[in-house]
RNA sequence: CGGGGCGUGGCGCAGUUUGGUAGCGCGCUUGAAUGGGGUUCAAGAGGUCGCCGGUUCAAGUCCGGCCGCCCCGACCA
């Protein structure tokens, strides 16, 4: 017997870490806080990637890419951005073996470097908007670091858009955020929370910051996306003005929007289970295996070829036949279980004489039998069954952990068990919050863009609050 | 930065208390049988015990120093 991943009710936090290296998706780099994405990691990351970037190009955006070093300089043009940013930068001193005139940043965000290229390219309305992305690595010098979840240096995505208006960068901003809840609903089978942060918890250098927000297995929240409206605060910082249809010299309004490999730590904490990953069939790198079960060499060569034709007939399908001669039907059985393969195929001499194939869900483990003439049908449903059920599992997770708390006392008593969304009346004011957040360590995930209006009472000082806010202990 | 843990074949660990030929399990290689839920047997390969220094006839083990990683907390996506 290997050795076994820790179960969820043991230890969340060893079963996580057991996930991602049992999985391999991941595995611990030589530098502090470092992970190396392994092969099993990186496919699901280019499934994300393949995804959202087909929606970035539906919403008008093109992919860019700008460099790496951010002279140190920039970084000090926007007061929160520095204040938010700098102390958790590496910073390149030497180059060449020659110390630097200017130390260089390495990008913690891409704000900075991309609005100095903006000022040059943008000077009328006539330029206006500019929709641009970049699929970048990105390093901030977390103190605590988690695999997927907070690593020192990851892989994201950063939209970076200038326009005209108020208007028209407002709107992107609540666009982008739409785009992330979709992805996360259609693919990641992740129900989330949108909605605007607090000050104390927005972007350094936005004005408004939104976000999505998933529910993990334990219970607590991922921030999973943000989106942010910048207004003119980089504008002004890198002095990018336009000249407007009535002439007028004005300054550009930006978004800026991102998610990163977190994703991946998200559909890990969201699906999978005590037996190993779980995947949601549209981002599962490989979607069915089939394992060929057989003992001589005839039954080796029969075997295979019904695999094959099976193989051929699931077109649109990732599929991979399983024909180690190594290992014995019930190793692999495991190993794609751990692996979270989302569908197993076997066909032994038992099926080939039935001409059927047995189909197991890794979601469920229920056994199906399936006549080999209707796999071609049969199988893709399956996987849009499995799709679903995932969505409907972690929808039911986030439903049943959100609830209303009436007072502070009952806040506290909750946050930690049962823990979840617990929706509490806020004033709005940043020492209630505060207080909140210091006493219990939940924090307000966001706030609804159409949270229902309901008169109340904040839960700490009393004042009227007009609707309720959920509050979560985060990752 | 505070607290805890760990550093010994590829991986997981024992051995350190009481100094005396470096061990176990898994994996790996070869062969045979096996094959519908982590298969069995046999034979092999593989280690300057994190680094530096000291004590000693003799150090994985004792002493001094250093380094690194992981986990928990403060910070954050």
């Amino acid at each position: 017997m290997a050795k076994a991943i820790t179960r969820r009710s043991e230890d969340y936090s060893k079963w996580y870490t057991d996930i991602c290296l049992r999985a391999e998706l991941a595995d611990y780099a030589p530098v502090k806080g470092c992970m190396v994405i392994r092969p099993n990691g990186y496919a699901i990351w280019e499934n994300i990637r393949n995804a959202l970037d087909s929606m970035f190009r539906e919403t008008g955006h093109r992919n860019a890419y700008f460099p790496l070093f951010i002279p140190e300089s920039f970084l000090k043009k926007e007061a929160e951005h520095v204040e938010g940013f700098a102390a958790d930068c590496a910073v390149v001193t030497h180059g060449g073996g020659k110390e630097l005139e200017e130390k260089l940043y390495i990008r913690p965000t891409s704000e900075t470097i991309i609005w100095h290229m903006y000022k040059k390219w943008i000077s009328s309305y006539r330029d206006l908007p500019l929709l641009y992305n970049q699929w970048a690595n990105i390093v901030r010098w977390e103190m605590r670091t988690r695999l997927f979840l907070r690593t020192t240096e990851f892989l994201w995505q950063e939209g970076h858009t200038a326009h005209a208006t108020e208007r028209e960068a407002r709107e992107e901003t609540l666009t982008m955020l739409e785009v992330y809840r979709r992805f996360a609903q259609d693919y990641m089978a992740m129900p989330v929370i949108c909605g605007k942060k607090t000050e104390r918890e927005k972007f350094a250098g936005a004005v408004d910051t939104y976000s999505i927000e998933a529910m993990m297995q334990d219970k607590r929240a991922l921030q999973a996306g943000t989106s942010h409206y910048l207004g003119q605060n980089f504008a002004r910082a890198f002095d990018v003005q336009f000249q407007s249809q009535e002439g007028r010299l004005e300054y550009v309004y930006a978004t800026s929007w991102g998610v990163s490999t977190r994703l991946i730590g998200g559909l890990i904490m969201t699906h999978s289970d005590d037996n190993g990953l779980v995947l949601p069939p549209k981002l599962a790198p490989t979607q069915v295996v089939i394992v060929p079960i057989w003992r001589s060499d005839q039954q080796r060569a029969e075997v295979l070829e019904a695999a094959g034709k099976i193989k051929s007939v699931l077109q649109g399908v990732s599929v991979e036949i399983d024909d180690r001669d190594n290992v014995s039907p019930g190793w692999k059985f495991n190993d794609h279980e751990v692996k979270g393969v989302p569908v197993r195929l076997e066909i032994g001499p038992k099926d080939i004489q039935n001409s059927q194939v047995v189909a197991v869900r890794r979601d469920t483990g229920e056994k199906s039998t399936t006549p080999m003439s209707a796999a071609g049908e049969v199988i893709p449903k399956l996987l849009s069954q499995i799709q679903a059920a995932l969505f409907n599992r972690a929808k039911a997770l986030l439903d049943d952990n959100s609830y209303p708390v009436e007072t502070y006392d009952d806040l506290k008593s909750k946050v930690d068990q049962p823990g979840g969304f617990l929706y509490a009346h806020w004033c709005g004011g940043h020492e209630c919050e505060d207080r909140i957040a210091r006493e219990t360590k939940a924090t307000i995930r966001n706030i609804a863009i159409d949270a229902p209006r309901e008169e109340g009472a904040c839960i700490i000082c009393g004042e009227p609050s007009p609707h309720r806010v959920p509050f979560a202990k985060a990752y």
